[in-house]
DNA sequence: ATGTTC
């Protein structure tokens, strides 16, 4: 049956009078549960025309999968499970670990800053801060000791602050507070602990980024307020994650999956999608490795956020200090944890992965810091760098996704079709003449970041507005964008 | 995403 005629007899807008922002792909074949997928029309073509429906199908088919699995707005095929996709597994249920489902960049994710100062006092040093920062934050590895990075595998984000790379408080509004449970420092692979090693401190490259920008225009007065956000403050934005050594705990994973799959006869639609019972032996070892993994991910940004600091410290001649430039967020989109939902009114354990999405915690939920819990988990929402990101706050919809969002504009077009652009686009000094410095160690990484590759974060939004999954609080603006 | 093929 050709792809187009499967979408039309299986996706229909639900009867109980669901909007064109989500629909829904009832059970067929192999599919254990239902998928939702939140979008546009023109989304619903995109996925009608790629492998996204097929993978949505695949996954939705996998041991103890707990429904619906959710698609989100900037979803594109992935390995095996598509970019932008949420699942959820009950250990109870025969649910499983898919390491497919997490993404080789073990808690890649997004953490937003905002200044006490003002973006005009940082203008005139604007050139000066992003040629520093080239030098100082892409590729400046901290060189670790074993013992050290045991320690930095069992304690994440708080290892960096305890070694001089900022404040007990930048910890606060972190998902565990930047140290993830169960985490088993030996990783389970040699090369892994290699790789670690000598990269904490990395950037990376490909969609990689630092962002020094400001907050353009506040749309939730109240919510800004209760974050101390105005228009007109510096932000800084970085996303970053576990770099060589997630990579290999990763590829460790899917290896170790795949002989399980063996082991306990799990029937696969899809290789890529090797997992094991939650309840087994191979889970509890890729488990302990993953939350390692993420605890150096979390390391790693509060070390670049370290060093972005010093950074704009010197930009400004100011003491670190006087700059407040204090942690407003810190989304991971990479990642699996267990989690408290409630399902059809039954309260469950479950396995949540999150591949290409972020997590956001709806107002009053138990896991927030108390700083946040009237207001709900702020979740910043990069776009391109040439247009605009937005910081969100949840909405009571969230339920419906297990409590997630999308982690990004995501992209249109492939890096390698982004490439030889027309000169009709003269990218990227369009972006020099609107002000913006960018800066990357590899140009050609400059002409894969065009801001035609990116879906409209405009469209995004009204798809997470019309379905209650989050509200705007702020649009922010970038000023200079250092590229992996 | 990834010492982009140990």
């Amino acid at each position: 049956m050709a792809r187009a005629e499967l979408l039309m007899e299986t996706v229909a807008p639900e009867p109980d009078g669901t909007s064109a922002s989500c629909w829904s792909i009832p059970k067929h074949g192999g599919m254990r549960v239902s998928a939702h997928l939140y979008g546009d029309r023109a989304t619903l073509a995109e996925v009608t025309a790629g492998e996204t429906l097929t993978q949505l199908a695949a996954v939705a088919s996998l041991p103890g999968v707990v429904g619906p699995v959710c698609a989100l707005p900037q979803v594109q095929p992935g390995c095996g499970f598509p970019a932008g996709a949420v699942a959820a597994f009950a250990a109870r249920a025969g649910g499983v670990i898919v390491p497919g489902g997490i993404g080789y960049d073990i808690n890649c994710g997004v953490r937003l800053l905002s200044a006490a100062v003002d973006a005009s006092e940082l203008r005139p040093r604007l050139a000066t801060l992003m040629d520093d920062l080239l030098r100082g934050a892409l590729y400046a590895p901290m060189r670790l000791s074993a013992p050290e990075l045991a320690s930095v595998l069992g304690h994440g984000a708080s290892w960096a602050v305890a070694h001089g790379c900022g404040i007990p408080a930048d910890v606060d509004p972190l998902d565990w507070r930047g140290t993830m449970p169960g985490a088993d420092p030996r990783l389970g692979s040699e090369r892994a602990l290699v790789r670690g090693g000598g990269q904490l401190g990395t950037l990376g490259s490909g969609s990689h980024f630092v962002e020094i920008g400001y907050v353009e225009r506040i749309l939730d007065p109240a919510a800004a307020d209760a974050l101390s956000l105005r228009a007109g403050q510096v932000t800084a934005m970085l996303h970053s994650g576990s770099r060589g050594l997630g990579y290999q705990v990763s590829a460790d994973g899917v290896e170790l999956m795949q002989r399980a799959v063996e082991r306990y006869r799990i029937q696969l639609p899809d290789r890529q999608l090797a997992c094991a019972p939650l309840a087994s032996d191979e889970a509890r070892r890729f488990l302990g490795a993953l939350a390692a993994a993420a605890n150096y991910a979390f390391a790693n940004r509060q070390v670049l956020t370290h060093r972005v600091r010093e950074a704009v410290a010197r930009a400004l001649a100011v003491p670190v200090d006087a700059l407040g430039l204090s942690v407003l967020c810190d989304v991971p989109h990479n990642l699996a944890a267990f989690e408290n939902h409630v399902v059809e009114g039954r309260a469950l354990s479950l396995c949540v992965h999150r591949r290409g999405a972020a997590r956001g915690l709806p107002a009053g939920h138990p896991d927030l810091p108390n700083a946040l819990r009237g207001l709900g988990q702020p979740v910043v929402l990069p776009g391109d760098m040439g247009r605009y990101s937005l910081l969100l706050l949840p909405e009571p919809g969230i339920a419906a996704t297990f409590n997630s969002l999308p982690h990004g504009a995501g992209r249109r077009l492939g890096r390698a079709a982004a490439h030889g652009r027309p000169s009709s686009h003269p990218w990227p000094h369009e972006l020099a003449d609107a002000g913006i410095e960018v800066r990357s160690a590899a140009p050609e990484i400059v002409e894969e970041c065009t801001p035609d590759a990116y879906h409209e974060l405009e469209a995004i939004l009204e798809v997470l507005s019309a379905a209650r999954l989050a509200r705007p609080v702020a649009r922010l603006r970038p000023l200079g964008v250092l590229r992996g």
